[in-house]
DNA sequence: CGGAGAATTGTTAGCGTTCACAGTTGGGTG
DNA sequence: CACCCAACTGTGAACGCTAACAATTCTCCG
C-alpha cells in the first residue's frame, strides 16, 4: 500500500498539514520538524498523489502539446524543445496528434477542459480559424505558427518576410526562374498562403514577372507528396533555375527526385527549404534553408502560457521569433 | 464556474450517482433518465474533472512514454505510433525525455509513481540495467528495444539476427571488407553490442576474418557524431567495400560525408542502415536498411502494458517484432 | 390484486491533498 | 513572573468523483 501524507505525519509525529507545509514550503516550518518529516518521507518511500493534489489545487502541472504529426522532423524538433523547456520549469507534457482531422481538435479541447492539463500549446494546420474557440471555460491556449486566429496568444515566425528573403537570396545567385513547391489550391493553409505571398513580393521587387507555371502545388508537406508533385511537374515542365520548397521535408523529397533524374544540385537547379530541420544539414547536398530558433519558440510559448495562467484577462499576446537564411551547398554556386 | 456532477444531477432531477452511471455506462440507466441527464450535461457544458476521477479510481487514463531524444527520427516515429495507438484505445500519452542522463530516469520513475500515469513505456539507452527497479510500488513498465533487463516486460527486435542478415546481404553483393559504424568502446549500449555480435557472426559464417580496423566506434548515434567519426576514420583508413551503420541516422550522416569526399555510393562503397526511418527513403541514394513495423512495436507495448495492468503477477512477458532487410539504392549494384 | 423479484436510483462515505482558521508553543518584556 | 506577540502546528472541511450498499419503483404472475 502506498504511503500517504497521513502515514508520513504519523511517523514524523506531526499533522498532515505540516507534512504538506514541508513539501510546498510556503508556510515556514522549523528545522527540526522539517528534518523529521523529510526523514519519514524517505523511510516510507512517500510519493505525493498528484491526482489528489490536482483535485485540491485545480492545477495539474501538466500542459498539452498538440501537433499535426509527431513523426515529421519539424514537429519532432518542436516537441523535443517544448518538452525540454517545460521540464526545466517543472511541467510535464502530454502530447496529442491532430493529424489533419478537425475532429481531433474537438476531442483535444474537451480533454483540455477536463482539468488534466493546465494549458495547451497547439500547432494547427487545417483549422486555421475553426475549432479553436477560446472560451472562458478553456485553459490558456498558445498557438504555434502561421495562424489567422486573432483570439489566442501565439508564437510565430514572419513567414512572409522569410520567404521574401529566401527568394531574394536565390535571385542573388543569378537564378531567375525560381519555382516554389508547396503552394496549395483551394482552401490552403495559412503558411502556404503567406510563404507564397513573400515569394511573390520578392519577384515584384526584382521586377521578375510572376509565372504561375512556377507554382508547384503540394497540399501535404511531406517528402512523399513533394517527390510525387515534383516528379509529375518535371514530366511536363522544364527544370527551373531554383526550387524553393516551403519546408525542408519537401526539399528532401525534392532532392531525392532530382538526384534520381540526374539533375544536378546546385549546378542545374538550386534548392532551398524552410524550417532548418537537423537532417537538412546532412542532406545531399546540404540544404539551404530558413532557420529559426526552435528552442526559443518553445520557451516563448511556455512564457505566454504561464503569463496567461497568471492573468486570464487582457488581449492577444504575440511573440515573434527571428529567422535567418542559412546558406548551404544546395544553393552554393 | 465549471459545472460538476452535482450541478448536472440537480438540473436533471437525479442524484449524482445516476449522472456517473450515465457516463460510465456499467450500471444500467433507463432511457428517459439517460436522456435527461445527457441533455443537462450539454446545457451546462459539463466536462468531467479527470483529476477527481483519477483520485477516486486510482487510474488516470494516462501513460508515460520515455525516450532518449524526441528530436531523433527514430524516437519521433516511435512516439508517433505510440500516441496513435494509445489514442485509439482511449489513452493519453505523457512524453518524457531521458537524454542520456540517468538522473532523468529517477525523476521519471518518481513521477510515474505519483499516480498521474497508469503505466510507463521506456526506451532506455544508457542505463540498461540500472535505474529501472521494477518494484511493487511502480506502475507497470514496458521496455523498448535491446535491454538486458530481465525484470520488466519488453518489446524488442532481434538485433543480432538482423545485423547478421544485413551483413550477409552486403556480402551477397560481393563486398568483403565490410565496416560497421556505431560500435562503442568501454561501457556501451546493449544495442551496439548485439549488432556487433550479429555482424561478427555473419563474418564467421562467411569465413571472412574479423578485422578490428573495420569497427568504427561512435558512441552517440546521431548524424553529427557519425559524420565526425567517419571523417576521421577515412583520414587514416582506406575506403571499405561496405559500411553498415547501426542506425539510419548515422547512415545519413555517413552518406553526407561520403558525398562530400566524392566517394560514390554504392559504386565505391555500399551503405546500409538500421531502423528504416522515413527519411532513409529519400536519402541520396535511398538507404538500404533493417526495417520493422513501428506501429507493431507500439501496439505490442500497449498490449503488454494493459495486460500487466490487469494482472500484476506473473513473470516477464516479451514480444518480439519481426524485421526484414529492405534493399534500396545505397547497396544496389 | 398482492407480493416477489428485478430493475433502477439514492445515500453515504472516502480517495489524498491542501486551505482557512483555530490552537499551541516559545521567547522576550515590562 | 505574568503577559503578549510571533512563529509554528493542528483541526476540520472540501475539491469532484464513484464504489458499496440501501432504498425505491416497476413488472409480472399467481
Amino acid at each position: 500500500m502506498r504511503a500517504t501524507v497521513k502515514d508520513v505525519a504519523r511517523r514524523a509525529g506531526v499533522s498532515p498539514k505540516t507534512v504538506s507545509n514541508v513539501m510546498n514550503g510556503v508556510v515556514p516550518v522549523s528545522g527540526s520538524t522539517r528534518l523529521r518529516v523529510e526523514q519519514a518521507m524517505v523511510e516510507l518511500d512517500y510519493v505525493p498523489n498528484l491526482s489528489a493534489r490536482g483535485l485540491r489545487n485545480g492545477r495539474s502541472g501538466v500542459i498539452a502539446l498538440a501537433l499535426p504529426d509527431l513523426a515529421t522532423p519539424y514537429s519532432a524538433e518542436i516537441a523535443h524543445n517544448v518538452v525540454e523547456v517545460a521540464h526545466e520549469q517543472g511541467w510535464s507534457v502530454q502530447i496529442e496528434e491532430t493529424g489533419s482531422d478537425p475532429q481531433r481538435e474537438y476531442e483535444l479541447m474537451s480533454r483540455a477542459r477536463s482539468n488534466l492539463v493546465d494549458g495547451l500549446i497547439l500547432n494547427p494546420v487545417v483549422l486555421d480559424e475553426s475549432a479553436v474557440k477560446v472560451g472562458v471555460s478553456l485553459p490558456p491556449v498558445v498557438l504555434l505558427g502561421e495562424v489567422s486566429q486573432k483570439l489566442a496568444d501565439r508564437v510565430w515566425v514572419d513567414s512572409v518576410a522569410a520567404a521574401r528573403d529566401m527568394t531574394l537570396a536565390l535571385a542573388r545567385t543569378g537564378r531567375r526562374r525560381i519555382a516554389v513547391l508547396g503552394t496549395a489550391e483551394g482552401r490552403s493553409s495559412a503558411a502556404a498562403i503567406l510563404r507564397t505571398r513573400g515569394y511573390q513580393a520578392a519577384l515584384d521587387e526584382l521586377g521578375i514577372d510572376r509565372d504561375d507555371s512556377l507554382l508547384i502545388p503540394c497540399e501535404k508537406w511531406t517528402p512523399q507528396t513533394a517527390a510525387a508533385a515534383l516528379t509529375s511537374y518535371l514530366d511536363s515542365h522544364p527544370v527551373p533555375d531554383a526550387l524553393f520548397c516551403f519546408t525542408d521535408s519537401m526539399a528532401i523529397g525534392a532532392l531525392s527526385v532530382l538526384w534520381k533524374r540526374g539533375i544536378s544540385v546546385p549546378a542545374d537547379v538550386a534548392v532551398a527549404g524552410f524550417d532548418d530541420i537537423a537532417d537538412g544539414q546532412y542532406a545531399v547536398p546540404s540544404l539551404t534553408t530558413v532557420s529559426f530558433d526552435k528552442r526559443q519558440i518553445a520557451s516563448e510559448a511556455l512564457r505566454l502560457l504561464t503569463e496567461r495562467m497568471a492573468d486570464r484577462a487582457g488581449g492577444q499576446r504575440v511573440a515573434t521569433v527571428d529567422y535567418r537564411i542559412v546558406e548551404r551547398d544546395s544553393t552554393r554556386l
